[in-house]
DNA sequence: TAACCTGAGTTAGAGCTTCTAACAGTCGTG
DNA sequence: CACGACTGTTAGAAGCTCTAACTCAGGTTA
């Protein structure tokens, strides 16, 4: 038992090896330019000795996806847990910090997720699930802000067709709506910075996306109409 | 004189051949799957012969890029005429349709311009220009909606960057921010659209899309602090 | 008209890539 | 010890971009 496991000890090892030669590639020459043959070099072996361990290039992107969102996933938790006992709107203001950092730390990896798809790459089930955890960590701050229903329709849509995959799970159509619009929110921001659309303009793209979150936050508060 | 112009209106159409052919690859299987070799093949001749047209496939895919920016452009400001006397709220919601069902139209092309940059390519001066011409088409009914500063420091780096680089243009600061916040948040959403990422959240994009810009509109209504 | 030059196409080939197939050695187990 | 599974190798097919050398047709000029 113990042998059989150390060689699975091994070869998890080399994979991983691989996926971080694999990230830092990407990170230096971007996706397109990702070859089996150089990571195997670096690895110390040949090109064809890594399909051993992955069926091919797009298996091996694959995989550096999924380990992207639960990364992504994981770094918004910690967020959200150092952030506890605050009341909402710091806590929100906390995991959108969390998440523009992590995009930040590694522009390649945030693109890699949500950046133009991988040729014919279709998200597996348990990608959705971590892209889940990072959507329910801004959720929960939101729904305290109660906010009153504003886009009927919106909100409609979102709570039945969660409903009619996940169940009931407890999350209000104006939370949903927040949180699906603090996400497209906070993408647009992120998304021209990373891919530096922004670099022209001079301004500190930092600014504008603490103003979107204000904003988004600021528009739980009633208002009159 | 017409002899020499008609050769090079030949090859002023070949060139245009090649590129609408690139352009359904690209349409048909993205943009890492463009093959010169395919496009000759499509022209009715071999590979190489294409380097006569293009110094290589990044001059290519540079030229699709760079007309991609001047047929929106095109677009946008085909609606701005269009829209020409009705109030400026009304305006920028035409304006914000015409950019969005231009994206959905050709959602590969969008994705040329606004996606994961290529490889190398670094954007010429001209497309920047033609960048500036769809912005600009929403700053002027922007302006007219006069919005109060809002966020200072912000609207003081997006006035002096710009009038370091275009002089005095005669857009205030808080007319340039709203101009970025409509198009980071347009851009938020079209992407997410574009690249599928609703696909399993089973909601109308295009209703979030119109909050989006109600929510910008309905920001600049003088509001109690 | 005849000679010439330019430009557009060809094929050949270098150097990459992914990926398959066949072969060699090594490691762990019965 | 001997067998079998696992991990690496090299060889090669098929594709890509791109360069080099060559051919040929079209237009220009003496």
């Amino acid at each position: 038992m113990e042998n059989a496991t150390r060689r699975d000890r091994i070869r998890a090892q080399t994979r991983d090896e691989a996926k971080a030669a694999a990230l830092r590639q990407i990170a230096a020459a971007g996706p397109q330019s990702l070859s089996l043959n150089a990571i195997g070099k670096e690895l110390g072996m040949t090109g064809p000795a890594l399909y051993r361990y992955f069926a091919g290039r797009d298996e091996l992107l694959t995989e550096l996806i999924s380990d992207g969102y639960h990364d992504l996933a994981d770094a918004v938790s910690a967020a959200s847990a150092a952030a506890a006992g605050k009341p909402p709107a710091d806590r929100i203001r906390a995991l959108a910090r969390a998440y523009r950092e992590w995009a930040l730390a590694q522009p390649h990896r945030y693109l890699l997720l949500f950046g133009t798809p991988v040729p014919g790459y279709a998200a597996p089930a348990h990608t959705i699930q971590a892209a889940t955890r990072t959507l329910a960590a801004f959720l929960a701050p939101l729904a305290e802000l109660a906010a009153a229903a504003r886009h009927p329709e919106l909100e409609r849509q979102l709570v039945t067709s969660l409903a009619d995959r996940d169940g009931d799970t407890g999350w209000d159509g104006a939370t949903l709506r927040l949180g699906v619009t603090g996400w497209t929110r906070m993408h647009g921001v992120l998304s021209l910075e990373v891919e530096g659309h922004f670099q022209t303009m001079g301004f500190d793209p930092a600014l504008l996306y603490e103003a979107e979150i204000n904003d988004l936050i600021d528009s739980t508060r009633p208002r009159p109409s």
